[in-house]
DNA sequence: AAAACATATGTCAATAGTGACATAGCAAAA
DNA sequence: TTTTGCTATGTCACTATTGACATATGTTTT
């Protein structure tokens, strides 16, 4: 079973789903911690399929095309519930606004500051986003966000995730950018026992 | 250009490395950042050699097999400045254990609990590591750390990152492991008007 | 009437990345 | 002296992922 598989399931843990509903899924608030298009989606779905882990069936639309309606079956259901808790096999961060950073000593400081300041936006923009959702989330499904049994208590917690992340991204964007301007505090103590002796 | 391709610059900018050298590099604190197999990186550096980007000469060592040290040309250092402070091309995050959280509610608690109290472990762990080497990094370069235009400025920038990174992502872990155990402080507040009325 | 757009499902070639295989020099340990 | 281990460089098959191409239905906009 590949990663993708297992998002797959999660997704029609919930809810029976068509590939289409699956890629907007993946496109949205699922897609903050795993994305896929539909071209990686369809034919996943096929081997699921193939392997007995999900059932499909054709629904037929008054004002849309026929779509196909996965649903999970008691396999799928028994691999997923085995795998949640299993360790996740470590996967490399790869972050390429952090390798620039780490060759921002050669960059124009100007482009530098205005680069990071930008990105510190993206960051609280996105952030803006989650903290709408979570105070959604809060204020309609205040007690299933409590209940670890429940689904929703399974979406607020990666959401929260997100907001942790996006909090901290663009803490840190701000610091940089600070930092290169020369608006930042200056880091570590100097070499030893010299003090602010100004 | 490559990302990867960027990233081999980034290092060579700063000094000379063999394959060999890069390679560890990536599976160090760079790679925490971008890392990448020396399966990727002799090609990888062949295409650089043959795009003008970088050169090698072979150096012969006295208790060791001879080893081919690359250095970036000015070319490569041109592009390199070039790409630093252009906008990162969006890749999507991917998190297998958001994806468990996201699924969790289908998990056995303990076993659940057991998983995020041991990630967190890991996180404090990589954390104990990172400011390690901030605090040396600190007293030892105390000067260059607050310099933009210094190596030491960047290497900085990007474990920072890294320190921020391992913080909020042991405090989330912790927290579902709290929240899955009842440990942790209710979130939200109950639909309208019913506050502590206990 | 034509164009644009959303729904809906698929394929395919190319790229990025991993893990295994392969080879070789030299050193230290068993 | 054989094995183990680190240095050093490379290739290759396979998997994961992307972006483009392809097609069809029905609605809304121009």
């Amino acid at each position: 079973m590949t990663t993708l598989g297992y998002a797959i399931l999660g997704l029609l843990a919930q809810e029976a789903l068509s590939g289409y509903d699956l890629t907007q899924r993946m496109k949205g608030r699922v897609g903050n911690f795993w994305s896929a298009r539909h071209s990686q989606i369809y034919p996943e779905l096929a081997r699921l399929e193939g392997d007995g882990y999900v059932t499909h069936s054709v629904v037929a639309q008054q004002d849309r095309p026929d779509k196909k309606v996965y649903e999970i079956t008691a396999a799928g259901l028994e691999t997923l519930k085995e795998w949640v808790t299993e360790p996740p096999s470590p996967r490399p961060t790869r972050d390429e606004l952090v390798l620039k950073a780490y060759c921002v000593w050669l960059a124009d400081p100007e482009k530098a500051a205005r680069l990071f300041r930008e990105e510190e936006l993206r960051h609280e923009e996105q952030l803006a986003r989650y903290e709408k959702t979570r105070d959604w989330m809060e204020s309609e499904h205040g007690e299933e966000v409590n209940r670890p049994d429940s689904p929703w208590f399974a979406g607020y917690a990666s959401l929260r995730r997100g907001i942790g992340y996006e909090t901290e991204y663009a803490q840190w964007c701000r610091w940089v950018a600070d930092s290169i301007e020369g608006k930042a505090e200056p880091s570590g103590r100097r070499k030893k026992g010299r003090d602010s002796k100004s």
